[in-house]
DNA sequence: TATGAATGAGCGTTCATTCAT
DNA sequence: TATGAATGAACGCTCATTCAT
């Protein structure tokens, strides 16, 4: 019997996972073209080529850090799509999902936000188009769904609705950072807050 | 009598700013860093090296433009500060004024979204950080006075109510595009309808 | 047997080392603005983009190459200089060495020759400046305790010695060329003696 | 009567004089690859354009900086050859003559000395390499000579004595400022003590 | 698995030069 | 005579990528 045959007992994070963080966190960092792979494999420990026996390219480093985080997202929207819930319910529960996301991907989304546009056009990120359409599709059809059944207000463009809610959530990626009194269902909560309810007091 | 008898009406938009909208427009579609100096002297129908004659360097294009851009919006905003207005309504006129400036300085926006987190450290562009304090005392200052008149919620982190309406218009710059339904007056109007009465349908 | 068996005998002057000597040869040549990198990578077989691996920069050939000559020729002076030798033969040994120098990095001193004046103000070069006063010193020091002990005479402003003594020998690596009858020893004797004794037959 | 009619007083150095001033001091000081046209034209007060006006190319105000220098020296010399002086007279009438063409031509010396072996392979240059050997045959002719009758020692190669000689004076132009104390022809009586005496004392 | 060394395409920039005005 | 604007070739340098070891 050798060391061989011991299962690891530390979570099993491998070396590629690891690489991923810490390539999203570079590139969160400082955008995906100013980022050098020579900077990751630093960041790393490691030589630049070596890097290239992990990875193809640092395309695809990218690619497998926003395919990872859109496949996490898309279990939880999908959970809560499929839950039947009423539609502000399910507004608030995409919009605590998506806090949720942020908390847990921040680098990838923030690199998801900054580089998607440049993306959208290359086939082997065609999957981005995909998504966006689907992402729409879920929110713009709840919005519609719940200004027919008088939840929101019907007086107001859909489209730009939809759009001031996307923009809303996600662009908190940007500055978010959890703290002890701010954690993602808090942030959720107060966003959810001002978004549905407005800023304007009561009369 | 000919036309050329006619000095010309239009203004004199001298070469330099011709080439900074250029440079602008390319800067906003592909990023500064990805945009290659050949570029913009493509789109403009020179040479690169014939831009040098007009600029220092690619990073002065970007301090033209983004300079500029703030110079122009100071303007608008201590005209609006300057008005003596009540909270209310010093929120409505600088939510106008910021998309009168989305408009008109599309692309220089689109830069600054993308491009400040990376700018505002070096001290060429020290300017930036400062606009941002600025910026930031005059929203949360008038956010605070609403909330202390009851004109705002005072159950909101003023903070987050900041982040929140800041983002949320400035993003905007991102797909907004004017046409025949939605001017930039017509679209201040539908966001300030959201975010100070919010989405819900009032009970 | 084979010669594969043998180790290398000859001193394994690294790869950095090769491509000191062949960018010195180039700048001696050409002149440190005159030498493209290309020039020098071409020479040395390869792409110019691969000399980048080795050396920062061109100016950081230059400098290493600069430096180690300096650090050279400052161990050989300064064994002269330790050794407590009388006036004369302290002259005398320094014109040897500096021969010797010449003689051993003649590239270093046709380069060190041309492009001082337009590097000493450099911080980077700020050691040309130190070495300068340092090499003033020593000789200047030398010609005035000759003079004073009756060695060398006392009717010259011993400043213009000094330069006519330091220009006299250091000119000579622009042409000097080792061969079989002028080795840097030979050339030192017969330049000590037009230098001490003077072109003029004695009477 | 108007201004128009007054004759220039002042000695009607030409424009194009003053140019090739200008040029010959920035090229001593910065070298002719360091020295941009841009950099002459401005110290001129024109553009860089402009001066094609004058010259060709910056080539050509090298060229004509160079060869008015050597006009100049060679009518000096020449005058001292056919004196029909004795040796040592010749060797010192011709260092005098050396160091009034070093105070009159300081620049173009400086210049002569920096860039001759780049250019005396160019065709344009060819007359560079005429003047050297020409050079050459009266110095070392003399020096023979000397020897020959006794004058000079007999025992140096005269070729190094030659060079000694040569570079001795004309290396001076890099330092030689004229000021009270120390004008051209008391730098050569110096200078001739030294090459023709040497610096040791007299036993 | 990782390294050391190299590649080659492309980048921002410089600069001598041209030329219509 | 001089200017303003442009050209085009070349420069120093960067960087994703490759590959023998």
């Amino acid at each position: 019997m050798t060391d061989n045959d011991t299962v690891p007992t530390s979570k099993p994070t491998s070396k590629k996972t690891e690489l991923l963080a810490t390539a999203a966190r570079v590139f969160a960092e400082h955008g995906y073209r100013a980022t050098t792979v020579r900077r990751i494999a630093d960041e790393a420990g490691m030589l630049a080529g070596s890097l290239y026996y992990h990875f193809d390219s640092k395309e695809s480093m990218l690619d497998e850090i926003l395919s990872a985080f859109l496949d996490e997202l898309w279990t939880g929207y999908d959970a809560v799509l499929a839950a039947g819930l009423g539609s502000r319910e399910t507004v608030e529960a995409l919009v605590a999902e998506s806090f949720r996301e942020i908390d847990r991907h921040r680098d990838a989304v923030a690199v998801y936000q900054k580089e998607w546009r440049h993306l959208v056009g290359l086939p082997r990120f065609g999957y981005l188009a995909a998504s966006q359409r689907k992402f729409e599709q879920a929110w713009l059809g709840t919005l519609q769904r719940g200004a027919a059944e008088g939840v929101f207000r019907a007086d107001l463009d859909p489209r730009l609705a939809y759009r001031f809610l996307r923009d809303t959530v996600w662009v908190a990626a940007s500055w978010y950072r959890p703290d002890g009194e701010h954690g993602p269902e808090e942030i959720a909560r107060q966003y959810l807050s001002m978004v549905l309810d407005g800023l304007a007091a009561q009369p």
